[in-house]
RNA sequence: GCGCCUGUAGCUCAAUGGAUAGAGCAGCAGAUUUCUAAUCUGCUGGUUGCAGGUUCGAUUCCUGUCAGGCGCGCCA
């Protein structure tokens, strides 16, 4: 790609001048055209480093870089005010890295890699108690988990999802009595579940009501497009003696001690705020007990890598169950903890609470059901999950028309009726692209060729939103194109059109979104 | 009280320590005998909560402070 051209060529330079400086993060795309097409900072950053004058240095490389190119790449290499080095690319160089494009097709941007990190990759994500229907924020979790998923495969990773179902505990037995008051036509027992949803709970065991409000998750994330490699069962653990295990295990290597009769991990040793339980006083493991012995397996079944992701209400849970995996000498480091930050949902101005008990909840699927699932997906696709999101169900719908999902959906769509129209089929070699010369069409060409590097570095920073991003900024640029210049009977401009039609499809494809042929 | 996250345009949000902080929506003014106007062009809109510090350079890192969210169970 061309990033790499510059890079190569730059570190070459270093190497040649004899400069121990890092290159990693030194070279961008300009912010601005007239900087060029690339700059590289390398020497405004070096510069102190070793005692040089910034200017003078970035000089020294430009001529050393001049001198290696020979102008087979660059048309012109230039320095400016601080020390920037910016990189002019010949049209040609621009032109020559498009029919790569339409070759890899689907494969376009894949595999490009996260460094260091070749391990198998256990993604897990939503978990939520199968008590009730899924919330807005599950659907934040599971959509980011999704894409994440997507994005690590793309870059080249080996992963896996799944999600854990807390059939054990308190909470399930409050959701038993709970259903069980209801059908009697009495009021909830304290610490109950008040919803709405209760009177619909089928089945007449605990496990079949449990199974059925599973079930209604499940359905909910197979119309958000997301279903997980595994679903892992709290209660399978505690059945095979892995739990109480793990604690025997901790008891073992010292890091507990009994107090009030209960069994106590030392986790104040380790950075924790407290001590925390791990059998209570009757002998029962706690949550924690049992989530050490899931993580504990994971690693068992061969997973070099965990990531968690969590709601921030459970942020405060992350150091006691690190420390214990310290503890457990489990490569603690290789456990990566994402914590997403809350929906907070408005109708009409007023903020709605997502709390499970009060009657004004409202369900991920009743979002699915006003939005569709395509605009749900890009809404939670479009920021950082670990910024707060207000979210306002009126404004979504009446905005649906103009979401930006439909912007990028409105230009792979106006692609494909182009190609359909076009008598000329785009080909894979043998077209001269010497004719993009024009603005509008470096802009897209530079823009499509970002693309594999960026998979990679939205793989590498776990951020989807990033992917969302440079959707919108590809339309942008591809409207922008379009007005610009007439596509039907200019071979060379087809095949940037496909191209883009590539490219697009698979951002849409990486968000799990749908990239319809017409609209 | 302690801990984590957040604070950027009227609203919702972007911006690996880099150059003149960007989009969308909203508002204003325009564009269609032309491949999909679900589009495009222009304008308006900012003391990046506040005060210091580090740096050649800070929205980004550090300290303090204010505001909001979430935690601080022998619940999960």
């Amino acid at each position: 790609m061309l990033q790499e051209k510059i890079e190569s060529l730059l570190a070459r330079a270093l190497e040649r001048a004899a400069l121990p400086v890092k290159l990693e993060g030194k070279v961008t795309a300009s912010p601005r055209k007239e900087y060029g097409d690339f700059a590289s900072s390398v020497a405004v950053a070096g510069a102190r480093q070793l005692g040089q004058n910034p200017l003078e240095l970035a000089g020294r490389l430009a001529g050393l870089l001049a001198e290696l190119d020979r102008g087979q790449t660059a048309s012109k290499i230039e320095v400016v005010k601080p020390g920037f080095i910016n990189f002019f690319l010949k049209d040609e160089v621009v032109q020559d890295a498009i029919p790569e494009i339409i070759e890899r097709d689907r494969a376009w941007g894949q595999g490009s890699g996260v460094k260091g990190q070749e391990e198998k990759i256990l993604l897990e994500f939503v978990s939520a108690n199968p008590t009730g229907p899924l919330h807005v924020g599950h659907g934040r979790w599971a959509v980011i988990g999704d894409n994440i998923a997507r994005l690590l495969k793309a870059a080249g990773g080996r992963v896996a999802t799944e999600f854990y179902v807390n059939n054990v505990g308190a909470q399930v037995e409050n959701l038993e009595a709970s259903v069980r008051a209801v059908r009697a036509g009495q009021p909830v027992p304290e610490g109950g579940y008040g919803g709405a949803y209760i009177k619909d709970v089928q089945g007449g065991t605990r496990k079949e009501m449990l199974a059925f409000l599973l079930g209604q998750q499940q359905e909910t994330l197979r119309q958000l497009g997301i279903t997980f490699d595994r679903w892992s069962y709290e209660n399978e653990l505690h059945d095979r003696g892995e739990v109480l295990a793990a604690v025997q295990k901790l008891r073992d290597l010292g890091a507990t001690f009994e107090e009030g009769g209960a069994t106590w991990f030392k986790a104040q040793e380790l950075g924790d705020d407290k001590n925390r339980v791990l059998t209570r006083e009757d002998g029962r493991p706690t949550y924690f007990a049992a989530d050490i012995a899931y993580h504990l397996d994971k690693f068992a079944r061969g997973y070099g890598r965990l990531i968690d992701i969590w709601g921030t209400d459970h942020h405060g849970y992350a150091p006691r169950l690190k420390a214990a995996l310290k503890v457990l000498d489990q490569p603690a480091d290789k456990f990566e903890i994402i914590i997403g930050q809350l929906v907070t949902l408005y109708r009409g101005g007023e903020p709605v609470r997502m709390s499970k008990r009060t009657g004004e909840l409202i369900t991920l699927q009743e979002v699915l059901d006003e939005i569709g699932a395509d605009a749900t997906r890009f809404f939670f696709s479009a920021t950082d999950v670990n910024s707060h999101l207000d979210f306002d169900l009126e404004l979504a719908k009446q905005r649906s028309v103009s979401n930006p999902v439909y912007y990028l959906q409105y230009a792979h769509a106006r692609i494909c009726s182009i190609l359909r129209k076009s008598k000329v089929k785009s080909q894979k070699s043998k077209i001269d692209l010497s004719g993009l010369t024009y603005p509008a069409e470096r802009e897209l060409m530079l823009k499509l060729l970002a693309w594999p590097r960026l998979v990679a570095a939205a793989a590498a920073a776990r951020q989807p939103h990033r992917v969302t991003e440079y959707g919108k900024e590809l339309a942008i640029v591809f409207h922008h194109f379009y007005e610009q210049c007439r596509v039907l009977g200019n071979p060379g401009r087809l095949t940037l059109v496909d191209a883009s039609r590539i490219t697009l499809r698979n951002v849409l494809e990486l968000l799990g979104i749908s990239a319809p042929e017409s609209m």
